[in-house]
DNA sequence: GATGAATGAGACTTCATTCAT
DNA sequence: TATGAATGAAGTCTCATTCAT
């Protein structure tokens, strides 16, 4: 008796099955407000069943958080991969950014939305993983032609904060992910109220 | 047998003294987190007292909120108040918003932890709150001089997303709000590769 | 609507009714067997209620455990109390232990039946306790004038074996305390050889 | 893969090698506390291993169990097999009981720790085990020559008593076993009073 | 024989909330 | 206003057991 989930994705195991469900609820209602019933729910399975393929909810969030850094790291290494002009490479790997925080069904908005003091258990591991990815964008900033007065890591993090905080006004159907990164990096790059440079 | 609160804030009446405890555990660890007994302990109370002044745990969240929606505002609007040129404007209402994002015992960090979504009963309540706020950014960002290709919603987008992340690294002893705010300004202005004007 | 326990015991606070119940419990079938349903559900009230007044079951298992050693020190005290001779000190501390242990209503048997280990949150307690009370039995047995070969520390472990291994076979209705506790100190005393001593 | 306890004894099939860890688990912390995974674990198979040998918990108990009293029925035999002295043969049979109590990893100590009660389905198997055993002693007390006054069945439960506390307060290293039982068996014979007999 | 996934019941505990006092 | 006891639902997790492979 195949529920619709197994329906719709019969190739899955059941402990992606639960990866996959448990990732789009942390990311839609956070750490706290997702219980393992829900993603019990959501999988179609019984809870008891959710631990004979983890131990515990904070690993499963762990799981689940690494899985989303490893596939924006990807996504931001595939999408800089092509290009060479260093700005370039930064929007790049902002669009890729905000294609996997707004479109993918949670894959990386668990990262936004879940902040390591919500899981004790994990904590310390959740900071490893945000470093490891935020390494990827400070990489891409050193490169920038920036001026001297600029603090490249407020830099950075202003990029950052506006990219993440999409995640809160964004709506499908609005301005595209690629017409978000371009403006927001043009603005940081020249400035709003320098005229357009010409393409 | 008072509680180290109590003592410390002798002239608040018990209303007050939940709400100064219930808006610090709010930003702290979130909505789900934080349950009537961690409040009723913090205030020293019993947790049938905070039914005495509130009718529902969302109510205390709500108050809290709005609280701090409307400092918020009036220490933008006291620091607005001062400077008449525009980006001077919008300066100083990112230098009052950081400091009480920052600093102040999370009077104003609810509003940016507490996502509207916890909290179903008052979700549109502070999504209007939330907007009131809005509405102050949104009267200053369009009396800037922006270039005309600049989107000005977006233009505000990423500079909220760029001061509430601030929250996410933020270090007391670190770059201090007033200088954040001026970076962050100075570089959605004329751009990280502008050298930089004359003060 | 009062149940059957609570007319039964009227006066007894809702503490005092969850300490007898599950003191019976726990002496009746273990620590692990006992669950804080089946305390609940003896009490006559809902499962949380038993933790408005612990904050876990070790809680309630080390709180019936002390009460169980406080009284059989008592009843140990009050019972040697009128005896001056060695002999007779010890054979009616004897009585005073098998009265507890065997009639009421788990009292004592608590402390025999359930062992440190099962508690770990609380083993170092439950042997704290268990001292308390052998330390009275060791007062006694160092006055006894015993055969200079004789190790006090065993004799005094063969006493407490003796005595405690009645709960595995005593039946009421059968040999009563006063005799069982005569019978262990007389050949204890003078062997099982030696023809009755007069009286 | 093999585990530890597999190298250990290479020859066991996965049956007594069940038996084995079960038995010392069963005697360390009871019936309740040892869960069918810990039994698994400690063999180094999965949980559904076990049901290919074992109809259930229980049956794995009763088994263990009653291996337990066969053991210890073998060793008093063999122990009091050389021995023509009625107390002779009491002492050699105490020595053998505590032996098997005492050192060999819970083959006999199941049979102290563990209480018809605890498991229902097998209570009556259990007492007839526990029975079985206890004849081999009613038969060596029956031979006896003790004073007239005494209570024969009472003398030999005050022993079994004495003999099964020690499981309580035993330590390695400290006294050994045959110490233990020649004092245990001269005190109850002679009285702790009388001056040690030549030997 | 053995595995691994699953079940359904039940474990302890915490939650927001109510209400008589 | 405030307390303390109680409720009922829900939380995470473990249990003995089953069964297709």
């Amino acid at each position: 008796m195949p529920t619709a989930l197994q329906v719709q994705n019969p190739q899955l195991g059941g402990r992606e099955r639960i990866l996959v469900a448990a990732t789009e609820l942390f990311a839609q209602s956070g750490y706290h407000a997702t219980s393992i019933r829900d993603i019990a729910r959501a999988v179609g399975v019984t809870v008891g069943a959710i631990y004979a393929h983890f131990a515990s909810k904070s690993e499963i969030l762990l799981t689940a958080y690494a899985q989303g850094v490893e596939r924006v790291i990807k996504a931001v290494d595939d999408a800089t991969a092509t290009a060479d002009e260093p700005w370039e490479r930064l929007e790049a790997a902002c669009r890729a950014h905000l294609d996997l925080l707004l479109y993918a069904g949670g894959l990386a908005q668990v990262v936004v939305r879940v902040q390591p003091d919500d899981v004790p258990d994990a904590a310390a591991d959740l900071v490893a993983l945000r470093d490891r990815y935020e390494k990827r964008f400070r990489a891409i900033v050193s490169e920038l032609d920036l001026a001297p007065h600029i603090d490249r890591r407020l830099f950075r993090l202003t990029l950052m904060g506006a990219l993440n905080w999409s995640k809160t006004w964004y709506r499908p159907g609005g301005t595209d992910t690629a017409t978000i990164a371009r403006q927001i990096v043009e603005t940081l790059r020249h400035g709003a109220t320098t005229p357009q440079a010409a393409p």
